[in-house]
DNA sequence: GCAGACTAGTTTGCAGTGCAAACCAAATAT
DNA sequence: ATATTTGGTTTGCACTGCAAACTAGTCTGC
């Protein structure tokens, strides 16, 4: 196959790009779940600067993906939401970044 | 700052991603229009694989949002219609990707 | 010459998305 | 007691992306 014909092929696989990790503020949730191995929602809350409802929705949206997983506890009384990556997440994530890398260093930009 | 901060007001930045060359159909269009300087619909459509409706409306948002020139000619009788960067799109794309490489580079995976 | 197929797109209809505002129950402060 | 705060969830809505349906014009066979 001819340089371009790969390239191109390349390209291609921007189309099926897995799109609940493209989404920008999942993406950045992620990003943070990727390092931390667990969290709360109040420190994502602090972090990513989203608002609780829509930190909450997408929260929802990565756990019915099978991406995160949403155990609430109580610390003491007061309720506490712990997220983690499931292994399906963190690979979802990993296989994400890794096509992203690829198509951007194919692209001139 | 430290170097966490830093990484953190990185990935931050996730957030303002602009969107209209986020979305991996124009990603895939802008990729083609980058490189080969001016393209006809019909060239797009066959390197993009998107059905003629679609391929249309995200031009159509792509003209909208002063990316590419909709130019609309005939080739003796028959129509066609020239598609190309603007100054803006170009630079709307390499500032994409260099926000999406930087991105990339903190991140782990 | 005109019926039907083809070309080169555009418009339409609709399900799905992302977002913030409104809401909620429980705990805490006044 | 009442008000405020905490830690979220639900609701409402405007916007998207998508393919199917449509359109305007051209070519082909008869």
């Amino acid at each position: 196959m001819t340089a371009k014909k790969k390239e191109a092929q390349e390209l291609q696989k921007i189309v099926d790009i897995d799109r609940v990790v493209h989404e920008p503020a999942r993406l950045l949730i992620l990003s943070y779940l990727y390092v931390v191995e667990s969290a709360d929602f109040l420190f994502l809350l602090r972090q990513t600067n989203l608002t609780k409802g829509n930190l909450s929705s997408h929260l929802m949206k990565l756990e019915k993906a099978g991406y995160v997983n949403i155990e609430k506890k109580f610390a003491g009384k007061i309720p506490r939401t712990l997220l983690s990556l499931t292994k399906e997440g963190r690979k979802a994530f990993h296989e994400y970044s890794k096509r992203m890398k690829r198509i951007f260093k194919e692209l001139p930009g």
